[in-house]
DNA sequence: CTACCTTCTGAACAGCGTTCATCGGGAGAT
DNA sequence: ATCTCCCGATGAACGCTGTTCAGAAGGTAG
């Protein structure tokens, strides 16, 4: 077993046991020494493998991106809607759904603040929410047929950013006397409205 | 100068530092020596005006929170504007005008996880939100005029979760491609579609 | 078997929020 | 004015972070 090997275990396994500990008790729960002690290597054997612990949570993060863009995506093509409208919710209320089931993995998905240090954002977060950007576009592109791609694409960012905006809220109960029950039809409010424009 | 009066001026001594912490380095650079050596008393004092650190960026939200309120609110007045539509475009503008020109203190309003320790919030910043919904809930009434109130109040939260949603993700960059000059496209889009939705 | 280089190790470091035994100064009684 | 006493102020100390790096351990080539 190669070097190179182990390191790939060790980062397989180190990754496995952050997403447990964010999955179960929040970002805030990742801490150096209890992985070494949970993975059997030592603390600075962790920083062989990843730079720091903000870069943990980004291979994290990465995963769960990965899999928000297949939960969505495998529900748009499970429900087969031909209606563009129907198509829309059909994805906000994945994405839904996927935040109310896994609200630690989602949360940590943006409270690391990849704002302040590195302005560049990684390759694979860039191709992966244009994938999911894509899909959002195909269902606008039916309701204004005759809009430039430009304004499609603003119109799919201003959407996406409008749900998530729901979801963030009202997952984090932040604005009383929002339930979970409200929120889809909160998403069917806007989506419809936005639809009804045509 | 009684001792309760030096607590209440330090106190504001301390409430002010932090606010200049938050400004200019963000939430991170609240450190509990720092403010100690810049308001001249010791650290053990801090914790004689507030319970922790937390408590203290949570009294620095609540002045943020208001002055959020009345930027928005004075907005709505000094346009003075009659078509609803309208109205509800002024202050989602004055709402991203707020974020843009203060990023790191509106950042510092959410980035307090209230949701996991405290469940209860507190009671200013559930009638300061209230008041903010309450404005938002006349323009939607006049959209909406057969509508019942909780109905109302339920769109009057989604519009305000998805303009802050765009606002959020607008002003992080999280999203690529986002540039600060699209988003007031996009919130006259959301809005626009709402409102013509009557 | 030796010599060398790479990898792994965990004690050490700097810094954090928080606590609490200790101290000092102001208020009230004499 | 002086003495007490008590309560708020103090900052060293505690336990916890992430991160580093001199040295130990181990594998490999000669």
């Amino acid at each position: 077993m190669s070097t190179a090997d182990r390191r790939a275990d060790l980062r397989d396994r180190l990754i496995a046991l952050a997403r447990v500990r964010i999955e179960t008790q929040g970002t805030d729960a990742l801490k150096a020494r209890d992985l070494a002690r949970a993975s059997d290597c030592s603390v600075g054997s962790i920083y062989n493998v990843f730079g720091d612990m903000h870069d943990l949570l980004v291979a994290v993060n990465g995963q769960t991106f990965l899999a928000l863009g297949t939960h969505v995506t495998e529900a748009v093509a499970r429900a087969g809607d031909t209606d563009p409208t129907a198509r829309l919710i059909t994805m906000a209320d994945a994405y839904l759904d996927f935040a109310t089931r896994n609200p630690r993995l989602w949360r940590a998905l943006f409270d690391t603040q990849l704002t302040m240090q590195s302005p560049e954002a990684p390759d694979w977060y860039i191709r992966t929410l244009d994938g999911l950007y894509e899909i959002i576009d195909a269902p606008l592109t039916d309701i204004f047929p005759d809009l430039p791609p430009e304004e499609i694409r603003l119109r799919t960012r201003a959407l996406f950013s409008a749900i998530h905006g729901i979801v963030l809220l009202g997952i984090e109960q932040r604005v009383s006397g929002v339930g979970p029950d409200d929120m889809p039809e909160m998403i069917r409010f806007v989506l419809a409205s936005v639809a009804r424009g045509r």
